[in-house]
RNA sequence: GGGCGGAUACCCAAGCGGCCAACGGGGGCAGACUGUAAAUCUGCUGGCAUAGCCUUCGCAGGUUCGAAUCCUGCUCCGCCCA
């Protein structure tokens, strides 16, 4: 591998918040060989969103300048779980659900990650063999303010929250990791600092070169707040491609530039000109790049202009579902708010009914608000519409 | 092992015998305005074929005409002492 250092030194900084350090990392560079670039997955959450994919993105531009990638499995620091930003203990893994999750998980990261290039280990392979006395040392090799000047711990335990034991171990099981492959680099979210950096020491106690430690920014979802499938802002990277497009759409003005850093390849003087221009057309332009990454360059072009037709010239989708409702329409009629549920376009009737009552419900394009509604069985698929984005023609049951 | 405090809806957090499906905030949903952005204003935010009924306030019992509120036991958490 012919290193040109600062090319790849350039890929190494986009777009990434702490790089520890860059002198070490260029002496590593320097070394001429592909480095072991580690990245650790906690196999807690298999659903990706677009912010995992962040990480990933960085990896397989590293992956493609020749560098190795070794994917961690973290199966047993599964079983402690992360105590990264939590407010709360997480529950335990077992094996079987971290092995589902895995399988999950590689289905999705290969869609950014070429996995055929990628080293996996699940770190059980060395934890497993630990015993107590292994343990024992290895908890020796720290201390317990070392641990605690962690701030989840410290907040935690501030707010009177519990803190488990056992989480006290996690960064000294990410560490040990680091020593068990050989790590060159670790890349993790910025969350993850303290983690990574214990790698460090842990190599350094061990006669290893300390990896070098760098993070990518937790990205903020839909709504500013940090993405995370908790609060329900996040874009699944299985999302379909209409979802992902009006959920792209739909994210802050301000964040915009920091998605095309993160998540498209365009170069900052594309961003900024973008940027420059009208925010909605940049938003577009956005959506088609991570749309198009994700599922295909075409389908990204044509969600765009499907978007178009549908909310700015007020078109109905052209991909709307025809639902068969197959319950009961008794002789008096069905009340409204039954069909919807039926149809799956509200959650409860009573769901149903405060959107109607709020003025959210159309019939073939009239919108009833009046939640007694009745219906008689539709001799042509009834169009309904729910809120601005939900869609269905239902149809009675043959 | 002992003492004290706590557990409320998606999250935070009031309530401390009836007026409680439970104040307030966040989030979410919907409407207006827009660029399906933000900001702003408004309404809603347990379920039910809904003027009514049913299930919720850690779990299980009890007291009472009536309990999220009182009592007992249990579980979990925190603090202090050992």
């Amino acid at each position: 591998m012919a290193t040109d250092i600062e090319e790849h030194l350039a890929v190494f900084r986009r777009g990434v918040v702490d790089l520890i350090d860059e002198q070490e990392l260029r002496a590593k560079l320097a070394l001429g060989r592909p480095l072991r670039i580690k990245f650790g997955m906690d196999p807690s959450s298999p659903d990706l969103h677009v912010g995992h994919a962040i990480p990933l993105m960085k990896l397989r531009a590293l992956q493609d300048l020749g560098h190795q990638i070794v994917l961690i499995v973290g199966s047993s620091t599964a079983m402690v779980g992360d105590p990264t930003g939590r407010n709360k203990l997480r529950p335990q893994l077992t094996r079987e659900q971290v092995e589902i999750n895995l399988a999950t998980y590689i289905d999705q990261a290969g869609k950014v990650l070429d996995m055929e290039r990628t080293e996996v280990h699940r770190n059980s392979d060395w934890f497993d063999k630990l015993d107590f006395g292994g343990l024992l040392a290895l908890c020796g090799r720290t201390t317990v303010a070392r641990m605690l000047e962690r701030d989840t711990f410290d907040q935690r335990m501030k707010a009177g929250e519990a803190v488990g034991m056992h989480e006290l171990l996690y960064p000294l099981l990410q560490g040990w990791d680091s020593v068990e492959i050989r790590a060159d680099v670790e890349l993790g979210g910025t969350d993850q600092l303290f983690n990574l950096l214990f790698g460090r020491t842990l190599q350094e106690q061990e006669g290893q070169s300390p990896q070098v430690c760098f993070t990518t920014p937790l990205i903020n979802g839909s709504d500013g707040r940090k993405m995370s499938k908790s609060y329900g802002n996040a874009i699944a990277v299985t999302e379909e491609p209409k979802e992902m497009f009006g959920k792209i759409m739909r994210i802050p003005d301000e964040v915009m530039g920091q998605w095309f850093e993160l998540l498209t390849d365009a170069s900052p003087a594309q961003i900024e000109a973008l940027l420059a221009g009208h925010p909605n057309e940049a938003k577009h332009e956005l959506a088609r790049r991570i749309v198009g990454y994700f599922h295909s360059p075409q389908i990204g072009q044509r969600e765009s202009e499907a978007f178009i037709a549908q909310f700015r010239d007020k078109q109905l989708p052209d991909d709307i579902p025809d639902v068969v409702f197959d319950g009961e329409w008794s002789a008096d009629g069905l009340p409204l708010p039954v069909l919807l549920r039926g149809v799956g376009l509200a959650q409860s009737s009573s769901d149903a009914r405060r959107l109607i009552e709020q003025g959210a419900v159309r019939l073939d394009g009239e919108v009833v608000s009046d939640p007694k509604h009745l219906l008689v069985p539709p001799a042509a698929p009834l169009l309904i519409q729910v809120g601005k984005r939900r869609f269905a023609r239902v149809s009675a049951k043959a």
